[in-house]
DNA sequence: TTGATTATGATTATTTTTGATCGAATTAAA
DNA sequence: TTTAATTCGATCAAAAATAATCATAATCAA
């Protein structure tokens, strides 16, 4: 059994478990303790899993505190691929709106090594993006603290002081007939900074494809690029009325 | 189990509950209190959660650089003792300003229970009144991440649009010739703020009185209300130039 | 094959972790 | 205010895990 093998094993029994103790990772392998011992060591080095006492665990298992919030947000791997998509498209120098939401709150993650400003609503996105080199314009308002952003006439004031190459919006609920919201709040802010950017993307997972919510809010016109892990018979529609389609595999 | 473990079970139930016990936290997962004490020490010192007498408490989202929370902790009880007594002239039913800066920012344990609607360009701040009944209006404009709080034109504008009737600021300095700070970001809301209140309080512990800074911004002509824990000969020099001094003691 | 290099396992010393205890500090109560 | 009850921090000891050392076994090149 050479290094290699060992190692792989370790990674699998690391996906499966999140984390794994030495004696079980010994008795599993059929190597001394101290071999394995010897091998996390190795591997931690090259940043394959994180080490602790007694054992290692998973990288992605470390998360930070503010992650922890949206922790308990669905479809996370659905929406991290779909705003990894997104922020493909985001070049350095652009001036981007970034709407409140848990899916557009993903991208953060994606932008903070590029060189841009955003625009944004949400007390979330300004918080996970410090440290980072993004200029942040914070849009003002009154704060509703559910949902962790600042909303109202004077918020709508502010977005249409600016403008934006990109917005990156997120909506409740979206069918061929248009989009839908939970909250009039949130549609009020959606369609100012659709109003002032460029290039509308949506970020919609594939529960939110063909769901309607109390309160359809526009068309789909809105709407110039959806990104979505979602295929199915809507697509085409979507793309019939104008809409580029990006797909992405979860 | 290791403390990692430990550390995502201790962040899972500050999520839930906000706030946790030592007690609770032992019984939870099972290890002795000493033990959680030294893992909320640690989480303390990583800036993962703020340390309570008894327990521990979520971190507040938006104030994670080191350099606010140290820089609150100077001169801490002179700067509550200021606040506790600029609150009590706080009304249900005011509109106030708070200003950015480690001094006004204690004001806000001491209106929590208070059914007013608070107008502020400081994300601690926000953060810190959530879950309170005072209704909060954020200042919109470019966020500055060192300051934790919002500058610029559109922030100036922004204020312009509001009256209150009080405005709780701070300075860097103050003496008989006038109003000092240590920058132009943070004298340009102060000043917004004040023109827009029927009554200012400076909040100033002893260490700001009778001190410079690079820039003198105006006289002591803005200023209604004085608290200090200050009682020097300057306070008389205040007095004749019409400020109101009301003085607290540590 | 031989000699050198590397990988593995056993042993021992060191470090880390944990829990217990006790005086000091903090908080709550009288 | 003073007093009582918690809680905290420091110190110590026991247990577990690790790192270091060494010897043995496997691998490889010439």
């Amino acid at each position: 059994m050479t290094f290699q093998k060992r190692a792989n094993k370790i990674l699998e029994l690391l996906e499966e478990f999140g984390e794994v103790e030495i004696r079980q990772l010994a008795a599993e392998i059929d190597v001394s303790e101290v071999t394995v011992r010897r091998d996390l060591t190795t591997m931690a080095a090259n940043g394959l899993l994180y080490r602790t006492h007694g054992g290692a665990m998973k990288v992605s298992e470390l998360i930070k505190p503010v992650s922890f919030v949206n922790k308990a947000a669905v479809n996370l791997k659905a929406k991290d691929a779909i705003c990894k998509r997104a922020a493909a498209d985001i070049m350095d120098g652009d001036i981007i709106f970034i709407d409140c939401g848990s899916t557009a709150f993903r991208l953060c993650q994606f932008i903070k090594n590029k060189k841009i400003k955003v625009i944004t609503n949400s007390l979330p996105v300004v918080n996970e993006l410090q440290g980072s080199p993004v200029a942040i314009n914070l849009i003002g308002g009154e704060v509703d603290i559910t949902r962790q952003a600042v909303h109202g006439n004077i918020a709508q004031e502010h977005i249409a002081r600016y403008h934006a190459s990109k917005a990156f919006l997120g909506v409740d609920g979206i069918t061929g007939e248009g989009l839908y919201a939970g909250s009039e709040h949130e549609v009020s802010n959606t369609l100012a900074m659709a109003s002032q950017s460029d290039c509308v993307y949506m970020l919609c997972d594939a529960s939110k494809i063909g769901k309607t919510s109390y309160l359809k809010f526009n068309d789909l016109s809105l709407v110039n690029i959806l990104v979505t892990d979602y295929n199915g018979p809507e697509i085409t529609e979507f793309e019939s009325k104008g809409i580029s389609v990006f797909p992405v595999t979860v």
